[in-house]
DNA sequence: CTGATTTCATAGAAAAATCTTATACTAGGA
DNA sequence: TCCTAGTATAAGATTTTTCTATGAAATCAG
């Protein structure tokens, strides 16, 4: 019914009303006359009735014309607002990002690049919430959040993984004797106090396996949630600790030093996506910086290894 | 910058989310399935960001389509209803109408031609103001009024007149010998007490200098602001009036009959408009049925008279 | 696993819309 | 009366849109 008006019929309109000429109109719109002139024409066709009345020579808008550019520029506006804001989101200038990740990745390593991410775009926001890894899976599965880390999950069909393999450190005590060793062996730890996480967490079990297949004591002293406290714990003195190697990267605290331990034990952390549905041009972006950060990670520690 | 964006464009879009399909988007749009699929290449390419992620031979929305849609269905919407309103204003059955009217035409005449005029436009809206004449005339000039009603003012370039002659009546109490009469001579009326409108106005003027002229006495009994009245005391055979043609003809007093006058008065009154300012389509139609009928009037006036 | 079906994308041709150039007409000012 | 400034119209060129035909990828039924 309405299908035949243009954007460009309403700019033209609108312009040749600030003018009230379709020569100046036409000027200003960088076209001929004539177009400007036919444009108008095939307007007052399709709404069937006369925007203007020419009086010698001049154009004189009717009470309609009045009415309907109001209405043409609420619409205009609209557009050009629409228009900002799409070709804002093209340039990742503007969006919300919601992104889900366990807490060794919390501390520093996620918030470091998400503040690097939105430095240029203040109109991007985001929703960063930390949580353990099994429930960061149901998060991104449910598709309320765009980006997870977690500990590498199983495979589910609702979840994209991208696994990366980190390596665990020993966490030292700067003042400790064993800090002048490039990498540390399980045995040297014997009867050492230990902070570790719960039992039921992968590192601690692997952990506890290593030492156990060395003939060596796995003596836990601190049970902790997560690695924070633990590296606290160590630079007291009061222990050591194997920690995973995100928070071994990016931990900068004097007072605790990180040393490979022989044998490896590794840690599997994935970024996880929600499949089933196309991710934001902000999400995308923000998981090329997070997949490109972990892989320098992974591929530096494995570099070492060699 | 957007401006190559078209109503079409969003249309189609609108259509392809509905049915998260090209084909049947094409289907409903009566279309070719590769016009759309063209159409929303050159979308996501005007937009510079990606609309839809083909899952698969399937069209699975991006959040910034979703975002878009919104947006979309806004303009849409508007476009719609603006497009409705266009048209009810081309099939004049919206806009609004100000009328200004002297107090002959108040009583009857216009309102009957008004209410015959919206009966079938229920989003039609009428003001009207009864005004004297001299006043009318400002109204229309400033152009705070589309139509008037009045008796025929000077030449101002600010006012198109339209000037109709009626012809002026004698108001005979129905229970009156003179009712008999096809016709009343002045003489006839000397002495006999009459209700008239104030000394300034062209009818009381014309009404003296006609008795005068005809050597009859005037017994001004009664000075009125209008007729309306006027036709109640000659009901109550408390006097006779000379009153204008547009009165005599609009009145339905059974108490109160109207003969011509010899010789007879003549009164101008004109249909005014607002110069320098196209009328809307509604002004004009009505401006139109005010002008026929007062013509009709005029000319079975003037015929009865050969 | 294979053939049929569905869906989207692409290419070239056809059709439609839009623009430009050229020209005519009108009104107002020197 | 001529000149200028404005709009309308017509014809040809250009651009955009659409259609037909076809190919490629995925799903589904057997």
């Amino acid at each position: 019914m309405f299908s035949n008006l243009t954007i460009r019929q309403l700019l033209t309109f609108r312009e040749v009303m600030r003018s009230n000429s379709i020569t100046q109109a036409s000027r200003a719109l960088g076209r001929t006359q004539p177009a400007v002139s036919a444009l108008i024409a095939t307007l007052e066709k399709q709404l069937a009735l006369p925007l203007f009345v020419r009086d010698r020579g001049a154009l004189v808008p009717t009470p309609e014309a009045h009415y309907f550019l109001e209405e043409t520029n609420a619409v205009l506006e609209r557009m050009e607002r629409t228009a900002q804001t799409m070709s804002e989101f093209s340039k990742l200038e503007r969006g919300s990002l919601r992104i889900a990740c366990y807490p060794a990745g919390s501390s520093c390593f996620v918030p470091h690049l998400l503040s690097e991410f939105v430095a240029q775009r203040p109109d991007v926001h985001v929703d960063f919430m930390t949580r353990a890894s099994q429930v960061i899976e149901d998060l991104i599965a449910s598709q309320e959040f765009d980006i997870g880390l977690a500990i590498t999950p199983e495979q589910r069909s609702s979840i994209l993984v991208e696994s990366f393999t980190l390596e665990c450190f020993v966490a030292v005590p700067a003042d400790d004797p064993l800090i002048n060793e490039k990498s540390i062996h399980v045995p040297q730890l014997s009867g050492v106090p230990m902070a570790a996480l719960y039992e039921e967490h992968d590192i601690a079990k692997s952990s506890e396996k290593a030492f156990a297949d060395s003939g060596a004591v796995f003596n836990r002293r601190f049970t902790v949630r997560t690695f924070l406290p633990a590296i606290e714990l160590v630079r007291s003195g009061a222990c050591f600790a194997i920690v995973d190697g995100l928070t071994a990267k990016t931990t900068r605290n004097p007072g605790v030093a990180f040393r490979r331990l022989v044998p490896e034990i590794n840690n599997n952390i994935a970024l996880l996506r929600p499949a089933h549905r196309p991710p934001s041009l902000l999400a995308e972006a923000f998981a090329d910086s997070l997949r490109t950060h972990l892989a320098e990670i992974a591929e530096a520690q494995s570099r070492s290894t060699v």
